[in-house]
DNA sequence: CATAGTGCTATAGATTGTCAAGCATTTCAC
DNA sequence: GTGAAATGCTTGACAATCTATAGCACTATG
């Protein structure tokens, strides 16, 4: 998978791309953005991301400094996600997509089977 | 993988979330963004991503309107992607991806081997 | 005339993501 | 106080997605 970025020798943008391009990663980014959540209203807000990958993305981003995570009680369990800097400073990439959709993804029904 | 968005009705940033976290989709756009490229070319440009997905993504690219296909001639084999006006324009995209990455992805050595 | 190049496609295999169920515990409705 | 629902996950089997490798038809270069 970063293969390529040994060509490359390092580029930060090839890098994101890769952290970006994974499946539900902007879609949580983008959920977290409204504030922080909890893993199932997360996963429901988010819709369709089973918890499984929920989880592996979670750890992900936590690794990667983009989200932080916050037990407040083991049992019952509480727990929340919240976006740190690095997170919030995606809203970024989240507003060009959200313009460039507007703009240029019209109508769904384009593909109309 | 669009069940979600039957919950949401439609929305265009979902919809091009979904569009753009494809495997090797943005890596292509941003190759694209240099101008136009022949498909063996564009592969070596894009580095990584093997001919049958970049077929596949060429051709939903197409089908959306963000890339366009010209066959210059059929033998020898000439064929150049080039990005439309909504191609184009998300070079805004990753121009906020880059502006990102730059600042906090600083470092891959992070995740050491 | 062999080698390398063009734009792909095909088949099999590896990787990644999904579905459904379930655990331990508390809280809320009844 | 008993049953149902919720919390944050984990597990294991399965499906979708992506990759590796080889190859085709053909030309141009040496």
């Amino acid at each position: 998978m970063t293969r390529a970025a040994e060509d490359h020798a390092f580029c930060p943008v090839y890098e994101a791309i890769n952290v970006l391009q994974e499946k539900w990663t902007l879609h949580i980014v983008r959920t977290l953005l409204d504030g922080p959540r909890g893993f199932n209203e997360l996963s429901r807000a988010v819709g369709g991301c089973n918890p499984a990958t929920l989880t592996q993305r979670l750890e992900r981003l936590e690794r990667l400094g983009i989200v932080s995570k916050t037990i407040h009680s083991t049992m019952p369990p509480r727990t929340s996600y919240a976006l740190t800097e690095a997170g919030q400073a995606l809203q970024q990439v989240i507003e060009a997509i959200d313009t460039w959709g507007r703009k240029y993804l019209p109508e769904p029904v384009a593909a109309a089977h």
